[in-house]
DNA sequence: GCTACATTCAACCATATGGTTGACGATTTC
DNA sequence: GAAATCGTCAACCATATGGTTGAATGTAGC
């Protein structure tokens, strides 16, 4: 999960990308559709959307020799629930930030010696 | 704010990163302790913790020469809200999703062409 | 004042990232 | 089948990122 949540984050990092998921939010788009407003090339978009896709945020469904690209809310709600944990510093439910903790920690032992 | 939140969601992409603000929920902590179970330099962890200062998720206070992290939830809601967005899609608050998009693809005029 | 501690700075390195262009593979259309 | 359209790939470039080490700064303690 911790890698998921670093892709995720770092798709959501670039503006353009935001912005790209802010027009899914009104429809399903065809990728040349999806660069059209953009000042870039269209390899350029089509590299975001890879990104957007390997993160879980976008779906994408190729008919015909057009790809259309969806919006994917679930891969957002997967890294909001992380960020919910500090919302919740208030409440100081002890119990639960120590689960809330002890998870984030093991969860990349590599990180720590 | 766009850029806020280009900083915002950067400083989350790292694990190491997350680590730290998941330390920091327990209590506040020198820069010192922070480092301390990270298999990293201490100006590795130092470099991290100036991108979470500057990102507003910690504060940093000197006090004689030990520097204390405090963990900042406030940016991290700023970013929430903006995910929020995303929730709302069934809700179908077509008005609502209107003004978001315009505020998001105004946001940054540079983006679009 | 000397020593130890806490932290950052500067320089450097390897790799990742965001962008471009031009060629290419599929698919549709005429 | 030829031409146009949709999208990706490959190679390349500039810059950003995450990390290291070693020296430097500021503060505390003896």
């Amino acid at each position: 999960m911790t890698q998921q949540l670093d892709t995720i984050f770092s798709a959501l990092a670039d503006p353009t990308r935001r912005a790209i998921l802010s027009m899914l939010l009104e429809d399903d788009m065809a990728v040349t559709d999806v660069a059209e407003p953009f000042r870039m090339s269209l390899a350029g978009i089509s590299k975001h959307l890879q990104l957007l896709a390997e993160a879980g945020l976008i779906s994408q469904e190729k008919r015909g020799r057009v790809k259309w690209c969806k919006l994917e809310p679930d891969a957002l709600r997967e890294a909001s629930v992380w960020m919910q944990g500090f919302g919740q510093m208030e409440a100081i439910d002890l119990d639960g930030l120590e689960r809330f903790l002890v998870n984030e920690l093991a969860a990349d032992p590599d990180l720590m010696s």
